[in-house]
DNA sequence: ATGAAAGCGCTAACAT
DNA sequence: ATGTTAGCGCTTTCAT
């Protein structure tokens, strides 16, 4: 077996629970005693064993982050960045995929439970239900979701896509899709409900597409829609989604931006290799990463803590978009 | 605190260690108990610590990942794959990332070491030596790495070097540049060591570039010395890089293929997204994934095994090559 | 400043 | 088939 408190007490001449303060209360132990304690250990290579400790302390010094798909590139530098910052707080980051299904979404996270002060939830798709179920098992910390009682970071994606719609607006389109995303995905409700709340009564036409899955392939199929519709411009709900829209077109021999414009959402590295380059919202998922474990660690010393963090977003023009053609049916 | 054994003893009237009986040998237990223990189990929400279980049996029934980044799109599909399987095994998946840091990829593994069963490490980049010495303290499997003793699951990315630049050299290149990858990758010295081996005394010659930042980014230095060499053509450490030489080549002025033949390595899912799409070399990293898993399980049944696994590789011709251009420099 | 003892939640002999 | 006991590696009173 490895090497445990035992043998280092042993090798120091020490009891345990000297050498256990050594490691969790250095200031209650002699300097002197502390050096050959120190000495002793790293001779031995030992390595508290944190499970134990957590045990008894009920502190694990682990967070686990749970994404719905961690092959969309919208996640890596949100993880990164958590993962960076759970470090410089003397934490280590678990990450898990639920391959967007919400039972292995609960299931991971029931995992997860004893094993982590916390969990971090990204996009969660299961029902509040289940989530207030799960908070009273485990402190989470959600990101883009909005559930009563529960710390949240949220990007404004409502206002970007808000933003994106004015975009599209002033170009001239006047018959606008708007590609939703799946069900149970607290982003796209707050993008249909800023979008038709602002705009259902003017001038331009917003149509809801979907739901759509949130990949380049949900993409393709919904690019048939598109062109089934006749629509001029539209919004899907984010870059691989739009990705997979711009792909279907061209196949199509439909030419974005001069018959469809698309805009997508999250400024994915992707979105700047695409032909042309894609427009698109983008949101803060870095700062998103660093705010949530912020979030669950101050939630640890304040039970009761459930703020709220609203980050912004930014609309990035680039090459799919463009002025309405004359001539188009939704004009 | 949460609900305990002994909670879900005392409901349904039996010793803790019927209970725990229930759990992990239910034939050692009377149906009849063993539904009274369960009804209990499931009225008071019970779940089995498995930390405190590890602690004893020694076994957690988690697995560690480690990644250099998460965010090259090579990892997600052989995590995803990882992860599927440990499911079907009853384990759990932790990732962690490691920024292409060898430092933290050893704190990494010494943090997870207490807490898994074994870390599957993907592409380490720190020396045997640490590796060896790592391996006494968890077990460990690695992926592209040959270390002597350990499980390795390797893909056959040498051969897959070699047939790209047969590919090149068939289409009348013979100043070939081949952009190398990160010290410590396993990965590059293995290209290196067959292409040189091959190619050395060839008509064609191959020359060696880098090390590269294996990112977008580094293709885009890449791209610098490819246009100052005057070589036709080039085959990248991996896909990203490819990616980044093309952007760089672009802004030069420089056209892909009808300048410069580009070739990557891995098949990621960008690659079909290019324009001109990408000639690549796929690894099969799903298939990689899972054999980890069953490595690193296998080799907990039986303490020395090492096997080690080799996975196939394949060209895939698309349209980022062609044939020398008949006054080309190098020709 | 250090040691002794109890116990975190659980499993695994050993009894019965 | 079930209960008793010891103990995994560690922290934390409580003594001294």
């Amino acid at each position: 077996m490895a090497v445990t408190i035992r043998d280092v007490a042993q090798a120091s001449g020490v009891h345990i629970s000297t050498v256990s303060r050594t490691f969790t209360a250095p200031h209650l132990v002699n300097a002197e005693t502390r050096e050959r304690v120190l000495a002793a250990a790293s001779e031995l290579g030992y390595r508290p064993n944190r499970a134990a400790s957590g045990l008894i302390t009920g502190r694990t010094n682990n967070i686990g982050l749970v994404v719905a798909d961690i092959a969309n590139p919208f996640f890596p530098p949100l993880i990164k960045a958590a993962e960076g910052r759970a470090r410089e707080r003397d934490h280590l980051l678990f990450v898990g995929d639920t391959d967007e299904d919400p039972e292995v979404e609960e299931e991971l996270v029931r995992a997860f439970a004893k094993q982590v002060d916390g969990v971090l939830l990204c996009g969660p798709r299961m029902t509040d239900e289940r989530l207030k179920a799960l908070m009273q098992e485990v402190s989470l910390v959600v990101v883009n979701r909005d559930v009563k009682g529960l710390p949240a970071v949220m990007m404004d994606i409502g206002e970007g896509a808000r933003t994106a719609v004015e975009h599209l607006r002033a170009l001239g389109h006047t018959a606008i899709g708007l590609g939703t995303g799946p069900r149970g995905s607290w982003a796209s409700r707050e993008i249909q409900r800023v979008v038709f709340g602002q705009f259902e009564d003017g001038p331009g036409q917003v149509t809801a597409m979907g739901p759509n899955a949130p990949t380049e392939e949900g993409g393709r199929a919904l690019a048939r829609r598109v062109v089934a519709e006749g629509v001029t411009a539209l919004l899907a709900y984010n870059d691989l989604v739009a990705v997979g829209v711009m792909e279907g077109l061209a196949e199509a021999g439909v030419r974005v931006p001069e018959d469809v414009s698309v805009v997508g959402i999250d400024d994915i590295p992707v979105s700047r290799l695409t032909r042309p380059k894609l427009t698109t919202v983008s949101t803060p998922s870095a700062a998103a990463g660093r705010a949530a474990v912020d979030l669950l660690l101050a939630s640890q010393d304040d039970r009761n803590a459930t703020a709220q963090v609203r980050l912004r977003t930014e609309l990035i023009v680039r090459d799919s978009t463009g002025p309405v053609a004359a001539g188009a049916r939704g004009g």
